[in-house]
DNA sequence: GTCGGCTTTGAG
DNA sequence: CATCGCTCAAAGCCGAC
């Protein structure tokens, strides 16, 4: 063994030290060598390769020398040349002298030779298993257990495989789910990247509400003095992913995909771009722009490596005592800050950018600074990648200008780009010729509000709207509306799939608005359903191809939370779409209108927080143990308890405007009063337009005639009537039999039309309308009333003709009983 | 002119 | 193997009064 030097000797294992240039990589001795090689007679070109291979002919000599003096004679190995990569149980020295003295050889380096017959190694970062790719690789146990055998065994048994892309398809054989699968949402979910962005989004903008409440925050006036700094990171899936699996982000062209041919590419880094590559194409057309053989590394997503860069990243502005530090991404802020000089900006940027780069391990940011949100962002486009850019107003010039085209202004895509673009002859190409056009113009061109704002724009000003984000941030982070879209893989057979996957969707939904504290009271379903013309499969596996879109939505009369009366109407709406179950490429629930629920606890028992403190303590003990078995809380009351007359008035209004009232009482009096008013004004109108309604309907020229019916297409005005006429009528003695022998017809004509769908639609919602009602009037004749038409009239209407509907068996389950 | 429902657009 | 085409908000457009 004295023949080994330090570099090479076993002893000097050094395990899976990080990679050094090749000249720190020596030893001593071997540095000397390689100078030697160097500095000897050989004039052309001493290269790595050669001085490799000069070390490595003397090495099989102490090898040969080895194998004589120790070797059995066995040779198991014959043939074989291994080199070991990082670090090995057993290590690198037991492997060496297991192959060399079984007639094997062993290899210190890689060359581009191709002695190396095979690759040990116990874990393999993905960077070198993309270098390495043509190699056996398989683990050190492979050389143990041939050993023990006495005999070579197939390598492949011990083949390695990645515990991410590899080991785990194997494990989970089973985990391919389809769109009828329970599982379905959250596996599919847990892949999708725009998922993930719009979850990150929402949780950010919930974030910054909740530290509102927490501690309001200093809102800048409009008159004050601010600057902006528009902070994105570089390419940040690509980044961050690059610099989780090893790779350089300057060196390769790198993308983020699933696959490999129509997958998209959520991110590309700016090598890549550099042959016009760019995020959302598809993997396969972007290898095609690459020059001639060259690789383009293609990296799978890391979701928790990204949401960890990104607290990181938010940490650090959390930490630079802006004013406001606006959430737009997952890798995107805005921040806020005082009138800064231009000095205090620069070093603001400086330390941001190197800050997040020391605690993303490289990743970079990029910063547009100005004194108005839109500068702001175009400084942003002139600073990337990698940079900064301070924006004065008096720096305008036509340079600025000239170099940005008309979609880099924000809310302009590519639709308005070619419709400003076109809309002067010649066409418009940037925005200094963007600058030219008049208000007037651009308000015909692309609508009063857009051309307001993109007026401005390029003048460096926000509108008013763009403005909201900064002097009324709690309202523009608000949650409005709550839906789920699902576009790919949806495949199914029969409506009875699609009614257990629109059960599932609901779920999901209901369960964050529950989380939120919410009620919604109006739903919209928009589906996708596969364009005539376009194939059955798509190009896309699993994608929707190209589509067209439907939608329609519906009010319920009172905001809810159950599933039970959100998943009937959804389904019911799905029937009104007519969509051949098999045509069915996506789908997407709406909560539009959310309102605050009244909340339950309120309702429920509680001990007041003051008595509750002023209990003696041993007492308290007792207390506290049987409060938990009765899950009792402690909670402060109210402060602003409104009083129950007003809380039971509330309840009686519309409900639009029930939240604003709530707010309105707890601030002034004067405030109160006048907004009363207004409520008064428009219970009064509301109740008059209901009142219209029944009128027209009971009276003698009723819309129900049948000859109305067969012009009258808008079957949502019709559903709206009818609500409305048991609405009206539910309190009192029911509908009036001529009414109903009209109502009958029509059920009837409908039934006879074969629109199945829009009786059942009819029917449920009357028995949702009942459902609701049924607290309050359960007593009274009108509703009685109401439940033996639906009973006696509607039902048997749909049951004579189930036989027409694929879901023969959801239509006993609902309403035979 | 206003209202409400549906579509389109853009954003990350 | 493929592949994971979401989800929010605002504005425009159109038909009904």
């Amino acid at each position: 063994m004295s023949g080994y030097n330090q570099e090479d000797s076993p002893l000097g294992n050094r395990g899976n030290v990080p990679e050094k240039s090749f000249l720190e990589s020596l030893s001593d001795d071997g540095l000397l060598d390689y100078i030697t090689g160097l500095s000897q007679e050989r004039s052309e070109q001493y290269s790595r390769e050669d001085y490799f291979h000069d070390k490595q002919r003397r090495q099989d000599r102490q090898d040969q020398e080895f194998r004589e003096r120790y070797g059995d004679g066995c040779d198991i190995f014959s043939g074989v040349s291994i080199y070991v990569n990082g670090f090995t149980k057993p290590g690198r020295m037991q492997l060496h002298e297991m192959v060399i003295a079984n007639g094997g050889k062993f290899a210190h380096f890689l060359s581009s030779k191709g002695q190396v017959s095979h690759i040990i190694a116990s874990n393999l970062p993905l960077k070198k298993r993309v270098e390495l790719a043509n190699y056996k690789i398989c683990r050190p146990e492979w050389i143990v257990d041939s050993l023990q055998r006495g005999k070579l065994l197939p390598w492949q048994d011990y083949a390695l495989l990645s515990d991410q892309d590899e080991i785990q398809p194997k494990l989970q054989p089973t985990t391919i789910v389809s769109c009828k699968h329970p599982e379905f949402l959250k596996q599919f979910f847990s892949k999708s990247r725009l998922h993930h962005l719009s979850n990150w989004k929402s949780d950010l903008r919930a974030e910054f509400c909740e530290k509102f409440l927490e501690k309001p925050l200093h809102i800048p006036s409009k008159n004050d003095d601010i600057t902006v700094f528009h902070i994105d990171f570089d390419c940040f899936f690509a980044s961050v992913s690059a610099m989780a699996n090893g790779f350089d982000i300057h060196a390769d062209p790198i993308v983020v995909c699933h696959g490999t041919k129509n997958s998209d590419i959520a991110s590309c880094n700016y090598e890549a771009r550099r042959y016009g590559i760019r995020n959302g194409m598809w993997v396969g057309t972007a290898e095609r722009m690459m020059p001639g053989g060259k690789r383009l590394v293609r990296l799978g997503y890391d979701f928790d490596q990204f949401e960890l860069m990104s607290k990181r990243f938010y940490q650090i502005l959390h930490d630079s005592q802006f004013q406001l530090v606006l959430p737009i991404s997952i890798d995107e802020a805005v921040c806020i800050a005082g009138n800064l000089s231009h000095m205090e900006c620069d070093s603001i940027c400086q330390r941001i950018r190197e800050h997040v780069s020391s605690v993303t391990n490289g990743c970079t940011v990029s910063i547009g600074c100005a004194n108005s949100l839109v500068l702001a962002r175009l400084a942003l486009k002139w600073s990337k990648p990698n940079g900064y850019r301070i924006v004065n107003c008096d720096e305008l010039d036509a340079t600025f200008w000239s170099n940005l085209k008309i979609d880099d202004l924000p809310g302009v895509g590519r639709s308005l780009a070619y419709k400003i673009s076109e809309y002067s002859n010649p066409p418009i190409g940037n925005l200094c010729e963007l600058r030219q056009m008049t208000l007037d113009s651009l308000q015909r061109c692309v609508g009063e509000k857009m051309g307001n704002k993109i007026y401005l724009a390029v003048r460096g000003k926000d509108d008013e709207e763009s403005g909201k984000i900064i002097y009324d941030p709690k309202q523009f982070f608000q949650r409005k509306s709550l839906s789920i879209d699902i576009n790919w893989g949806i495949r199914f057979d029969t409506i009875y799939e699609i009614d257990q996957f629109i059960d599932r969707c609901t779920q999901y939904l209901i369960d964050k608005l529950k989380e939120l504290n919410k009620k919604t009271s109006q739903l919209t379903l928009k589906i996708m359903k596969r364009s005539k013309d376009e194939s059955i499969e798509p190009p896309k596996y699993l994608g929707m191809g190209k589509c067209d879109p439907f939608a329609r939505s519906t009010r319920l009369g009172v905001p809810t939370d159950e599933f039970g009366i959100i998943t009937t109407e959804i389904k019911s709406t799905f029937r009104s779409l007519c969509c051949p179950p098999k045509e069915l490429r996506g789908i997407a629930i709406q909560f539009n209108k959310l309102e605050n629920s009244v909340s339950n606890q309120s309702k429920l028992p509680f001990v007041d927080a003051k008595i509750y403190q002023n209990l003696p303590n041993d007492v308290k003990g007792e207390i506290d143990q049987e409060l938990n078995r009765r899950k009792i809380k402690v909670k402060a009351t109210a402060a602003k308890r409104i009083n129950s007359y007003q809380e039971q008035f509330i309840q009686e209004l519309p409900t639009q405007i029930r939240n604003e009232v709530e707010n309105e009482i707890i601030i002034t009096n004067k405030a109160k009063r006048t907004k009363f008013d207004e409520i008064k004004e428009q219970i009064a109108k509301r109740q008059n337009e209901k009142m219209n309604a029944k009128a027209h309907f009971l009276g003698e020229t009723t819309v129900l005639l049948p000859i109305k019916f067969q012009n009258q297409t808008n079957f949502k005005r019709i559903i709206q009537l009818i609500l409305n006429w048991v609405d009206g009528t539910i309190r009192s003695r029911g509908p009036h039999e001529k009414d109903l022998k009209l109502f009958e017809k029509y059920l009837q004509r409908l039934s006879d039309a074969n629109r199945l769908p829009l009786v059942l639609r009819i029917c449920k919602l009357i028995s949702t309308k009942l459902e609701l009602r049924s607290e309050l009037f359960s007593h009274c004749n009108g509703f009685q009333e109401w439940e033996r038409v639906l009973l006696q009239i509607i039902l048997p209407k749909l049951n004579k003709n189930k036989h027409t509907f694929q879901t023969v068996r959801k239509l006993d389950i609902d309403f035979d009983t």
